[in-house]
DNA sequence: TTCCGATAGTGGGGTCGCAAT
DNA sequence: ATTGCGACCC
DNA sequence: CACTATCGGAA
């Protein structure tokens, strides 16, 4: 990743933005998801394995992030890849986010590292047809691609609610994220909408308040985020879900909440916590 | 009327890379 | 050599 | 990443 670090001089003479004091990297134009929601019919999407790693966009020339970042990954691992964009994963396999991000962070790739990264695609930018017709393209695209590290997203259907409950169970059960809906009607479009959904498994859980950060901007002088300490000992902040009036009146230390969580990083510490309520005080 | 989609602004763990110590 | 911090990823 | 708070226009 690089360009907010980039030379100033350097930048000024690869990024074509004149007017502002500041050059906001050029961001790709991609296809958001928007969280599940249970009232579609189900048919009409392709289902698939939400791979926990790197949004990468194939410009044709280099992997770049959802910010507009580039990353540096080694000659051998892009030479195969088409001039047409492609929009995937960069991804080291289920629970192995944290090694992912160390290996594409790298301003110089190593490759002992990269020959770990796969490249599933899972959509075509410019393609113009549906997402049915873009699943073949890319099938065809990919059988004339004879590289061990790029892949495609498996895509399929399901036709109930219950079959999507225990997909997604099997997938969790795998060590997976979740689960992503693709409209197969759909076409590529650079905004959020209900064509693209993800379906993530959240859990929910209990700790005790033992302090505050303070906030920050136009909410200092408020509770910033909690410091909090599960019955197991382990300590981290939660400083997500709370309304402004929350966060002028904290709950006490001492208190315990319920917060929500999804997975947990490689030192055990709830991914994604937020702040749900204080437990009943019987 | 409600709801959708886009912005702006809070906050977390973890990583790299550079500045400060 | 160590620490702190901004800017990214999620 | 998750979330709150707004806002204008679509549904």
């Amino acid at each position: 990743m690089m360009p907010k670090r980039m030379g100033i001089a350097l930048a000024l003479l690869t990024l074509p933005c004149l007017p502002s004091a500041v050059c906001a990297a050029d961001k790709p134009d991609l296809m958001l998801a928007e969280n599940f929601q249970a009232t579609n019919n189900l048919s009409d999407y392709w289902i698939s394995e939400k791979l926990d790693g790197i949004r990468a966009y194939w410009n044709g020339e280099a992997f770049i992030t959802r910010n507009g970042n580039t990353i540096h990954a080694p000659d051998w691992f892009t030479r195969s890849l088409p001039v047409s964009p492609l929009d995937g994963e960069l991804w080291m396999g289920r629970g192995e986010f944290q090694r992912l991000l160390s290996t594409v962070s790298k301003d110089s790739p190593i490759d002992s590292e990269w020959k770990n990264v796969k490249y599933m695609i899972f959509d075509l930018p410019s393609h113009l047809g549906n997402f049915d017709i873009r699943l073949q393209a890319m099938k065809h695209l990919l059988g004339n691609i004879p590289n061990r590290n790029i892949g495609l997203v498996k895509q399929f259907k399901v036709h109930s609610q219950e079959a999507l409950k225990d997909k997604l169970s099997e997938i969790i059960a795998k060590g997976g994220e979740g689960l992503m809906l693709h409209r197969g009607s759909s076409l590529y479009q650079a905004r959020r909408s209900s064509d693209l959904q993800k379906l993530k498994q959240a859990l929910d859980a209990e700790a005790k308040v033992v302090g505050y950060i303070p906030a920050k901007g136009k909410y200092k002088g408020m509770m910033g985020s909690l410091l909090v300490e599960t019955e197991a000992g382990i300590r981290f902040r939660i400083g997500s879900g709370f309304t402004l009036t929350e966060r002028l009146q904290p709950p006490k230390i001492g208190s315990v909440i319920t917060f929500r969580y999804r997975g947990k990083t490689s030192s055990n510490i709830p991914r994604f916590a937020t702040y749900l309520r204080t437990k009943e005080q019987i």
